[in-house]
DNA sequence: AAACTATACGGACCGCTAGTCCGTTTGGCG
DNA sequence: CGCCAAACGGACTAGCGGTCCGTATAGTTT
C-alpha cells in the first residue's frame, strides 16, 4: 500500500468518525460529506472501502479494537459477572458511538450479523451461557442477550438512567445464567 | 373519505403486499413499483400514506391484526405460557412476512419502536413478565424478549428447524419467567 | 537524476429513488 | 343538473450511492 494511500485512508476514516460523532442520524451522513471533510476525492473512498458499509464497518472495527482487547473471558470468575461485564461494555459503546452503531446495524441486507466483531462477541457469550447453564440452547440464548443491546434498543431507552440499565442487564443476565456472582450494587 | 379513495387505498394495500410478499429484500419494492401494480398515480400513494414507512406500517398493522386480536391476556393460564406462545406467534408471523417486518423494522430512524404495534405487544409482555417475577425490570424484560424475535435475527437464522427456536425460546421465557407451564414439547 | 510504470487520485457523470407539484378529473351533495 | 371540494396522475426535482477515466505521483530501476 502507497504511503499517500496510507494517508488517506487514515484520513477519511477520521473524518467519518467526527461527522459520525456530530450527526443526529446516520443518514445525514453522506459519502460526498465524508469525502469532502476529509479532502479527498469521491473515488478514492469507494476505492478504499468499496461501498458505504464497508466504510462504517471499517470504522467500527478500528473504534471496536481496544473494547475487543479488554474484554477476554477469565476461566476464574464466575459466567454470569463476566456476562454482565460484557453486555454493560456493549452498552457503552453503543451510547458512546450511537450514530455510528446505528449505521452499522441499520443498514440493509442484515448486516448487523454480517460482521465479524458480533461473531466475535457471540461466541464469547455462548461460551460462557454454556460455562453457567450447559450448552442447550447456548447458541441461541447468546444471540438474544445480545439482541439485548442492539443499537436501536438502546436509541429507544435513551432517556433511561444508568442505573435502570444496569437493574435490567442484571435480571436478564441474572436469569439467563443464574444469579451467582451478580453485584447487586452499582457497578465500579 | 371518497368512495375512490377509499378504493385506491385497499388497491395500494394489495399491490404493496404482493409485491413485499413476493421479493427477496424490503428495498427491491420502489415506491414506483408498487404504484403501477395498483394502477394508481404516484401522488396518489403519498398523498394517503405520508410516505414509505407509512405505507409499510399501514401494510403491517393489517396484517397485524389477527396476530393481535387472537392472543389476548387470559388470567388463568400460566404467565410463562402466555409469554412462549405470544413469542411463538410473532416469531411465525414474522417468517410468514419476512420482507415486509424487515422493511418495518429496518426503516431509518428507530422505527421497529416507533409503532403503535410494538407498543402493544410491549406492554402485554410486560405484564406477564410482572405476573410472573414481580414488577422490578418487568420494562426491560420485555423489549429484551421481543429482541429476541428481532426480524433481522430470524433473518440471520433463518435455516434453523422449527424445533431449534422452540427449545431457545422455550430456555429463555422459562429463565426470565420461570420454568412453570412450559410444554416441553413439541407445540400444538 | 531521469525515465518509467504501477498505483492512486478526483470529480464529472450516471441511474435510480423518495417525495413534490399542479393542471385535470370526478364523486357526491344541494 | 351544476357545482366544487376532494382526489387523481405522472412529469419533475433533489440528492444519493456508486462508476469511470484522464491525470498525477510514489517508488523503483538503470
Amino acid at each position: 500500500m502507497r504511503a499517500d494511500a496510507l494517508r488517506n485512508r487514515e484520513s477519511v476514516l477520521a473524518a467519518a468518525g467526527r461527522l459520525f460523532d456530530a450527526a443526529a442520524d446516520p443518514d445525514q451522513v453522506s459519502m460526498d460529506d465524508i469525502a469532502t471533510a476529509a479532502g479527498v476525492g469521491k473515488g478514492t473512498l469507494f476505492r478504499r472501502f468499496g461501498d458505504r458499509i464497508g466504510l462504517i464497518r471499517a470504522l467500527y472495527e478500528q473504534r471496536g479494537l481496544r473494547l475487543q482487547a479488554a474484554l477476554a473471558v477469565s476461566p476464574n470468575r464466575p459466567a454470569a459477572e463476566q456476562a454482565v461485564e460484557l453486555l454493560r461494555a456493549m452498552l457503552r459503546f453503543k451510547l458512546d458511538n450511537r450514530v455510528l452503531t446505528l449505521a452499522l446495524e441499520s443498514a440493509g441486507g442484515g448486516s448487523p450479523y454480517r460482521n465479524e466483531a458480533y461473531d466475535h462477541w457471540h461466541a464469547l457469550l455462548a461460551g460462557l451461557v454454556a460455562e453457567a447453564r450447559g450448552p442447550q440452547a447456548a447458541d441461541y440464548l447468546a444471540h438474544a442477550l445480545l439482541a439485548a443491546v442492539r443499537s436501536d434498543l438502546v436509541e429507544h431507552l435513551r432517556d433511561w438512567p444508568e442505573a435502570r440499565w444496569h437493574a435490567g442487564l442484571n435480571a436478564l443476565v441474572g436469569s439467563v445464567l443464574g444469579q451467582s456472582g451478580l453485584p447487586t450494587g452499582p457497578p465500579r
